[in-house]
DNA sequence: TGTACATCAGTGAACGCGCGTTCACTGATGTAC
DNA sequence: TGTACATCAGTGAACGCGCGTTCACTGATGTAC
């Protein structure tokens, strides 16, 4: 068809962020690669002049994932700040809700992709595992404050955001079968998270007046 | 091949069995019917004798998997209360263990099937709901201390089986790349959910005191 | 700046393969008399 | 209790289908002169 470097590299994102969606929604394993191109607007051929392979794609869609998850991160945080909102509060009320639940195709990437990570192959679990490296830390700052410890504020980071994902995943597990029970799940989530963030900031209080 | 009714059903379980290793392990869109029956030890063919769909066995393996890890609850909180020791302490360090992580083919249905189970069919979503139901319900009970209220001890245990949920799944998503990130992962929800479980019995000592 | 040609992203048909499911058949089990 | 027959869990080949991948071909883009 004749087609523009320029044109070429935009059609490549747009493949990737087909497959982006489509595998979010419905596992690596359950999209073919014909029914991702057609999404993407291109016949099935053209998928090699792009990837290597089916696994170089899914290593491809995942480091979009996690730059695009931390940009995402960076940006919550910047308008937390310019608003004079506490930045954590605000991320665990944007992860624990209705709104981030329901969106499968463009939330969080490591609750998105921690169930199938297992069964990808190498480079993309490699990103996988970077993406919630850079997380885990990006958080032990956000939790940090001049009173504690290094220790302390990874040890509240890395529980703050398992409790996250694990409330996420379970809420989204049962949404179609008990949505009162995926309410309540998220609704306790953000209660528990909140009283933890609290129970810290009380403690560094009652330590900077001994 | 003429066989009788006792060894149809042993055989029927033993399908099951394999289903459910395999499926853990791969997921259920990784595993194919064939491979499946050879690893159970019969042939193609005879899958249809005892189901009549894959989605009819996935059905059969998730109510499987949930009264065997209802079983396993019950028998584990029956020895803690013999030897004395708290169950949910004894549950936490269990869930949150690298031999649990290891166990993909036995652990806990809940972590081991939450990445999946938005995927299949209703059947096995009203299985897999009922059994995070029941869990919730017992951990609740578990938690509970005559001085909290049924709200406190709810939300309580919502709040650690998610941390739970979110640890184990974390750390089982980065075993193969970082180790070491994983085993930490681990290691902080233990002592989290400890703290956390301590936090409780010294604010009822304190209540009891008042 | 204009012409000649190599590049390469696109098309769409085809490849072998494994999928879930169906089928005809076998023969010991289990039942009816 | 013994014989005749229906049942049904097993076998293994076959079905159509969609999978990931390969291929020959097209034609505008981009480069060399």
């Amino acid at each position: 068809m004749g087609v523009s470097k320029q044109q070429a590299a935009e059609n490549r994102r747009a493949i990737i962020a087909a497959a982006e969606t489509l595998f979010r929604e419905r596992g690596v394993d359950g999209v073919g690669l014909a029914e991702l191109m057609k999404a993407a607007g291109f016949t099935q051929g053209g998928f090699y002049n792009h990837f290597k392979s089916k696994d170089d794609l899914v290593r491809a869609v995942l480091d979009e994932a996690m730059h695009a998850g931390a940009d995402a991160l960076e940006t919550a945080v910047a308008q937390s700040a310019a608003m004079g909102a506490n930045p954590l509060t605000r991320q665990i009320d944007w992860y624990l809700s209705e709104g981030h639940r329901a969106d499968l195709d463009a939330g969080c990437p490591l609750s998105g992709f921690v169930g199938d990570v297992r069964r990808l192959d190498d480079g993309a679990r490699q990103t996988f595992t970077a993406g919630l490296d850079w997380n885990l830390k990006r958080f032990t700052e956000l939790v940090r404050t001049p009173q504690m410890t290094d220790e302390a504020a990874r040890q509240t980071a890395v529980a703050l955001f398992s409790e996250m994902v694990g409330a996420l995943l379970l809420a989204r597990a049962v949404v179609q079968t008990d949505p009162v029970l995926s309410d309540e799940i998220l609704a306790r989530g953000r209660a528990h998270l909140h009283a933890t963030v609290r129970a810290w900031s009380r403690r560094r209080h009652a330590e900077s007046h001994r």
